[in-house]
RNA sequence: GCUCCGGUGGUGUAGCCAGGCCAAGCAUAGGGGCCUUUCGAGCCCCAGACCCGGGUUCAAAUCCCGGCCGGAGCACCA
């Protein structure tokens, strides 16, 4: 929770200087408590991941901080790339976690005020690009893309720069009516072809897209250039602080440039670095190529920073906005390592979650001198009271993990968790002999989990590695295992966090340790 | 190459705008210890950083200049 004067550490200009630790995030440039407005702009066309969510959260926390309002804005002007199922994938993560926010944080209520879907607006923006050909700012071009390239590398004009606004009125109706092929002709700002920011030499606002788009089919074939549509929406659905990440840097000028010219209100814009995870790709050029060939399973693997995959993995979405809050708006790209995110879901879940046993790798072990019929009694978290569960065993013998007997020696005492302190009697490739020690209260033994021979739950469990590789153990769990529901969230004892991913056969999937 | 942005312990950050309370806070990873026949968890302790060089100042992580290093952009994608 962030405590209730942190507000004020950061609207006013406090006269004291605070602890640096109780001032977390910096404040925000001109704003003013109930005035600021801030949006997330997503393009449909992938599943979100981590970085979306630093995207997400950045604006969103500080919309809360200051009492001001957050927007969620469809930027789908792209139509070759976006689908209508990544609209609400989106929809969905992005409500996930802001629900997760509002309970984490307490900055307020965790979803978005409004939203926006950019591409409704494309004949306002139709309407403003005419008003920059009438007032000679924009122009039609029909050079194909590579001399555009090279005339704006070298600092030169094309000769339909020179054209009069009539020319370029009717250019810009040939282009709408469809007389252009995709690549023909678009419509280009008058800037300045010598500017220093190469982004600024008179640079493309308006296209041809011969792609059906996925709420509007084949209604538009020109759709505006990213430049042209953030800064007009922005603008327009009063946006005054605009995050984007750093890549965005050298376009800030030329959005600015785009509103001058149509005289519309400016607004803060305001970049913040890349988060990497400790080599897991992130982008969507990296991990689609790994789903179509098989070695990953969906958008939703585990081994991969999709919001979903990490949501099956067990990752709790208020960890990651505890991980996004923590982590600041910094403008650095950040490569985070997966532990600190490990640790902060480890931190929320360990309160939580019931205990169970589950031997990988099982060998069979007997035990002399235990009377059965008999129950064991293990309380279901060790601190936190959530009642006993007892493990029935009928005749002596149990699973232990071959994991567990290396280096094991004849003669060495072991702990089976809640049942007794046995002695090692003897070892052999498919079976190990145990019997129940004299002095049962002995400190510093290793204590091992085991599961019933008869009665043990067949299990497996999914060990994420790299996105090319994972881990599957096989092996027995406690009865009680047979109870859990898909999505059940558990700690293995000795393995880890785990969540259930499918049954029949119980699937688990560790979280981290 | 050009334009822009940034550099605080191994990693990620706070502090920089408004210089002093910073021999620099937090988290994570690392080392050590404690607890326990209910956690490879938890708790306690330790070690570890202001890129370099000048300047301004009584005082610089903070302001200025130069250098070095890193990142981003240079599309009719966002």
């Amino acid at each position: 929770m962030l405590p209730p004067e942190a507000l004020s550490q950061l609207a006013g200009p406090p006269k004291k200087k605070k602890k640096p630790s109780e001032r977390k995030w910096p404040p925000l440039e001109n704003a003013e408590e109930g005035k600021v407005v801030t949006r997330v702009a997503p393009e449909p066309n992938g599943y979100p991941t981590l970085g979306h969510a630093k995207g997400l959260l950045v604006p969103f926390i500080y919309a809360r901080l200051y009492k001001g309002k957050f927007l969620l804005r469809f930027e789908d002007t792209n139509p070759r790339v976006e689908r209508l199922e990544f609209y609400e994938a989106i929809r969905e993560e992005f409500a996930t976690l802001l629900e997760a926010a509002e309970k984490e944080l307490g900055l307020g209520p965790g979803k978005w005020d409004d939203e926006i879907i950019e591409s409704y607006h494309i004949p306002k923006m139709y309407e403003l690009a005419e008003q920059l050909i009438r007032k000679g700012d924009a122009y039609v071009c029909t050079c194909p893309a590579h001399i555009v390239r090279a005339k704006r590398k070298n600092g030169e004009i094309c000769e339909h720069r020179g054209h009069s606004i009539e020319i370029n009125l009717e250019l810009w109706e040939k282009m709408l009516s469809g007389e252009f092929r995709e690549g023909e002709a678009h419509l280009r700002l008058k800037t300045n072809m010598r500017h220093p920011n190469l982004t600024m030499r008179d640079p493309g606002i308006f296209r041809i897209v011969e792609a059906p788009h996925p709420i509007h089919g084949d209604k538009y074939r020109v759709y505006p250039v990213y430049d042209f549509s953030i800064s007009v929406m922005d603008s327009l659905t009063g946006v005054t602080h605009a995050f984007r990440s750093k890549e965005f840097e050298p376009h800030v000028e030329v959005q600015l440039a785009i509103l001058r010219k149509l005289g519309l209100r400016e607004y803060k814009m305001i970049q913040f670095g890349r988060i990497t995870v400790e080599g897991i790709p992130l982008s969507k050029r990296y991990i689609r190529p790994l789903i179509e060939s098989g070695i990953l399973e969906g958008w939703n693997d585990p081994r991969i920073p999709t919001l979903r995959g990490l949501f099956r993995r067990g990752i709790l979405p208020e960890s990651i906005v505890k991980f996004f809050y923590e982590l600041g708006p910094s403008k650095v790209d950040a490569t985070v390592n997966f532990d600190t995110i490990a640790s902060i879901n480890r931190k929320i879940l360990d309160p939580k979650v019931p205990r169970y046993m589950f031997v990988p790798d099982p060998i069979r072990a007997t035990i002399e001198g235990l009377d059965t019929p008999t129950l064991a009694k293990l309380q279901v978290h060790p601190e936190i009271d959530m009642g006993i569960r007892e493990i029935a065993l009928e005749e002596p013998l149990i699973y232990i993990s071959q994991q567990d007997i290396r280096g094991l020696n004849v003669g060495d005492e072991i702990r089976l968790r809640g049942l007794a302190t046995v002695t090692v009697r003897s070892i052999n490739p498919d079976e190990i002999s145990l019997k129940v020690s004299e002095e049962q209260k002995i400190k510093g033994v290793k204590i091992l989990q085991w599961a019933p021979l008869k009665g043990g739950v067949p299990a497996r469990l999914f060990i994420p590695k790299t996105p090319y590789s994972y881990e599957m153990l096989g092996g027995y769990g406690e009865p009680e295992l047979a109870n859990l529901k898909n999505g059940d969230l558990i700690q293995l004892l000795r393995i880890g966090f785990a969540r259930v991913d499918s049954k029949s056969p119980l699937t688990l999937i560790l979280s981290h340790k």
